[in-house]
DNA sequence: CTGAAAGCGCTTACAG
DNA sequence: CTGAAAGCGCTTACAG
């Protein structure tokens, strides 16, 4: 099964040269004359030589692997963060380890630290929902480049990349109230996720900034943001004493519930209940109405997110960077609310 | 950044013992006495020591790394697959890699030999469209254990995991039949791809054992089965002099389009036109009428997948093994098509 | 401009 | 039961 493999020594052995300066052909090294680079390049290529990627890691102590952890590999929003990151790491020369903590805390505790043991170079991470329990993370923080991107924490100390979820919370409760509803609930998760936290402020500085008074009994808190529970809440929501006129639910597959209740109830949408998602994931166009939605751009995050972690591994810079990028999101209105 | 790391060595001076006793006590040899082992043992945890795996690695020419090579990782049923190797290759001790090819031949190779020259143990496949062009897994296969999974072809002989289209594709049609449907038009691809000429066999056999003919008329073939296609091909047969009473769409997407379209021009489903699709993805519930369609176990074939990839590995058997996996596919019947 | 030699951290055949 | 030594394939400081 193995074929007999070409290495820097036969090379060097055909050449009659040392290993050293095959080595620095190769590399482009600037004491090599040309005449040898090119004739040292030509055989490598006729001979299909291929470094020993291991072999150079273990002498320089770089895998050029970064690993990468979500939540849930099957949510179509991550896998087009993860199409970014595979694109621009593969432009970088980067190869990409991903692993999926199933929104498991002792799972992704455990996914660092085999990749810590692998030897990535650097480590991009999607934290799952109880942001809490953060010691791993800054601990491993300790020892590599660490970039959390899209489900992020405030509380720990590197660059994050994220959409501003606040900004595209608070644009789709605006265009709610800009189509004149007044009751616009919301269902989100506990308070521990913080992306729930962030679209939830939108949600109340649109209601504040537009004079509205916050009704509690329209807050809807659920444990896991699904589609069952998008119908669940609805159920709910139709049997309070006032019902809502607008329904903003944080993801798209809970709006998908909420707007698949309202029909069976055979309310009219948006001219009773309007709805607004948030992903523009497929299922929005599908759904009828079409769903008004956020769309986030997740190739564009998962690029930026390696562009920096990558900066950040090359640079080896001691000073720790914080930045917090938000990329930025657009409100798509479709026929489940109106047109303003 | 880096902080300085525990060695072999530096645990071998500390206990007053060789490397060689400690890595073989750390690796549980026989020769090693308990006492001994435990002592090094304790230690290692104490000192929270992690093997270095490129050392390893490069000494063993094992990576303990797969990978894998898909066409798109943004399809739902891909990230099914994912997840079950994620889960199997964890589980087994391995970690992998990740690559799309887009469905582009050239983007493939290159990602075969990347892969190869970064070490893999070895390659999980699920081919480009054009499975005509195989030169380059072939020559892959010659150097390391390769299998093929979801998108495969017979050309190659290696392990081959799948789901059994053809009996699928059968069945769904059949399904129509019993439910009185007799002129059943197919949208399918064209003919480089091997998925589609599966299903489209499952096609022709279930229309001859009913003794229904083949109308060519009926048999849409596109470049590239989207949901656009799906509503194109749909115009093209409601024009035709004697229309279809159902059509089966190779996928899900399709199907939605194809529903779309027949909705559009107030259609009765599946009264008129019945609609069956294939993956069981999740537009499948959400479109109305919630689709028909074979769902596929992807975590079931990605298990299986890693599981006999590990076996070729692990055997190093230098016989070619060449078994054909199929996983069994099964219709569920939903508002597209009647029960029968 | 080129080469000899050391060393990255590990494993293992050989010796005792 | 344990150790000294070689070697995996590469890079690089040192020497010339």
């Amino acid at each position: 099964m193995k074929k007999e493999v070409v290495t820097l020594k036969k090379l060097s052995q055909i050449l009659d040269l040392s290993t050293s300066t095959v080595s620095r052909a190769l590399n482009d090294h600037p004491d090599i004359s040309a005449a040898t680079k090119e004739k040292v390049k030509n055989l490598a290529k006729k001979m299909h030589y291929v470094p020993n990627i291991f072999a150079k890691g273990f002498r320089q102590h770089k895998t050029n692997i970064i690993g990468v952890i979500v939540p849930n590999i099957t949510h179509y929003f991550t896998t087009t963060m993860v199409r970014g990151i595979l694109e621009e790491a593969a432009i970088k020369g980067y190869r990409v380890i991903i692993s999926e903590s199933n929104n498991d805390i002792a799972k992704q505790t455990e996914m660092l630290n085999t990749m810590l043991q692998f030897g990535v170079d650097g480590m991009l991470v999607s934290l799952t929902k109880m942001t809490r329990e953060i010691d791993d993370v800054l601990e491993t923080l300790n020892k590599l480049p660490l970039i959390l991107f899209d489900k992020v924490s405030s509380k720990i100390p590197c660059t994050q990349v994220t959409i501003n979820d606040e900004q595209a919370a608070f644009d789709a409760v605006e265009h709610l109230i800009n189509i004149g509803k007044k009751r616009i609930a919301i269902i989100k998760e506990q308070d521990f996720s913080y992306t729930s936290q962030k679209r939830f402020a939108g949600y109340l500085r649109a209601l504040k900034e537009n004079n509205i008074e916050v009704d509690e009994k329209l807050i809807m808190s659920v444990d896991d943001i699904t589609l069952e529970n998008g119908k669940q809440m609805t159920s709910h929501l139709l049997s309070i004493k006032h019902p809502p006129d607008a329904i903003f639910a944080i993801t798209d597959s809970a709006a998908v519930g909420v707007i698949q209740t309202l029909k069976k109830f055979n309310i009219k949408i948006p001219e009773t209940i309007a709805v607004v998602g948030f992903s523009n994931s497929r299922l929005s166009t599908v759904i009828e109405p079409n769903l008004t939605t956020i769309d986030q751009p997740g190739e564009t995050i998962g690029k930026n997110a390696v562009k920096h972690l990558i900066e950040e591994i090359e640079t080896k810079s001691v000073t720790i960077s914080n930045k917090m990028i938000e990329i930025k999101g657009a409100l798509i209105i479709r026929d489940s609310t109106f047109k303003a």
